[in-house]
DNA sequence: GAGTGGTCTAGACCACCAA
DNA sequence: TGGTGGTCTAGACCACTCA
């Protein structure tokens, strides 16, 4: 660890590096999502810089919740596990604001390959394997949510239907617990559009009717795509809540 | 300023407190979006504190977005005005992501009452008095948004459809060059409709073609709430992109 | 009581900017 | 050259957790 100050012309502050090199031992799966990362200053000695500049880099890291700090515990790696809102990226809400029970149900679970979109989303040749899985969110026994997911199929080796009918919550906490695949952030593109008949019919509502269109590309350590997927969602009662900051 | 460790059953960090003291000089209006606010060195004399106390509470007001520091210049209020996305708010883009010439045209601007609803999201009394704005949004000349814009009347007391014509851009600039106020965030409800017959006409299109809703409250200085909106958007050919972290 | 993260200070030096 | 923000260090002490 350098600090090279002018000596470069690509200076990074001493605790960028720090950053970079935690998150390296992350995607190395040095340190899995619940595990405890070392003490501020074993990594301070291990990297040899102050325990200072060791937690402002943390402090970084916990800002993009991929560590999570407990005062007089420890710092953790961030899981979808132990996120009280068990669906950290499920943003649609009941009008009421009241809970709901989620239930969803498998509608097919097949093995692809990747066409010439897929592939430009997940940043894959074409032609690589790919896992789609088509089911139907619930929420207290209405059919709200009509989602396609596509994710490569090296990363998720021995993924099929019976697993995600088995884990019965949310597709991430399965990628965490079995692969110690965790998304980090998701970009999504937002549109409102006219329910076809296929979907009218999964979604037991009228054909045309409005739908709430979600396509999302979910990102993992290092910000590498990991997962698409397209939900369409019935609005009538439900909307999806943003904070623009 | 007192380091009241554990004699206050509410501690809150010296720096929280130098956050709050800065706010409320932002509220007061001591120093307007655009000014630059003292050194750090300054206020840690002012408040009695050291120089990396009040860099860490500038350091939140930064992350904000409330302040804008400049590394040999200064640390300065933030404004709508000088981000080079004019429309920090507005994340409808089009589908192949080229830039897009925008217009306003004003269909009406009126005094009224609060009813229950807005004086509800406005957190004001029942009948305050309130400006509302409708207008429609065109983008490389296609209308694709009608907006309906309330905000109390006092706070923006002369406001009138003149001065929203004359100023071309953003209405939340002219928030803030005219009357010193600022939206530092929003919430947003986003639904799926259908169009109703007035609005489809407005915006040019078939009856019951979907829309996208979208329902924002923007808050300034101290989290109060300052404006309702409600965009109704044609996203035929865009989208709105959201970050989920 | 030992160990962890959280706060606060003081001081050194670097990078950027303007006059 | 002087002033500003940016980085880094070292050390003190507080708050929380667990054995």
């Amino acid at each position: 660890m350098i600090n090279n100050f002018d000596a470069s012309p690509n200076y990074k502050p001493l605790y960028e590096q720090i950053k970079v090199l935690i998150t390296q031992s992350l995607i190395q799966g040095e340190w899995r999502p619940g595990d405890a990362i070392p003490s501020e200053f074993d990594l301070a000695s291990r990297f040899k810089v102050s325990q200072g500049t060791v937690r402002k880099a943390i402090d970084a890291l916990a800002n993009e919740r991929i560590l999570i700090r407990k005062q007089g515990k420890g710092t953790f790696v961030a899981t979808h596990e132990e996120e009280k809102i068990q669906l950290r990226f499920l943003r649609l809400t009941a009008e009421d604001g009241r809970k709901e029970h989620l239930k969803n149900t498998l509608l097919s679970f097949t093995r692809a390959k990747a066409d010439k979109e897929i592939s430009n989303c997940l940043d894959l040749k074409v032609g690589t394997a790919i896992y789609e899985i088509k089911r139907l969110l619930t929420f207290s026994n209405r059919p709200l949510i009509y989602d396609h997911i596509v994710v490569p199929a090296s990363p998720f080796k021995g993924l099929n239907g019976q697993k995600i009918i088995e884990k019965q919550g949310s597709l991430y906490s399965l990628y965490e617990t079995q692969y110690g695949i965790r998304m980090i952030r998701a970009e999504e593109r937002l549109k409102a559009v006219s329910a076809d008949a296929k979907i009218a019919r999964a979604l037991n509502i009228k054909d045309k009717e409005p739908l709430l269109s979600i396509e999302r590309v979910s990102f993992t350590y290092g910000d590498k795509p990991m997962e698409w997927r397209l939900g369409l969602c019935i609005t009538d009662n439900h909307h999806y809540r943003n904070e623009l900051e």
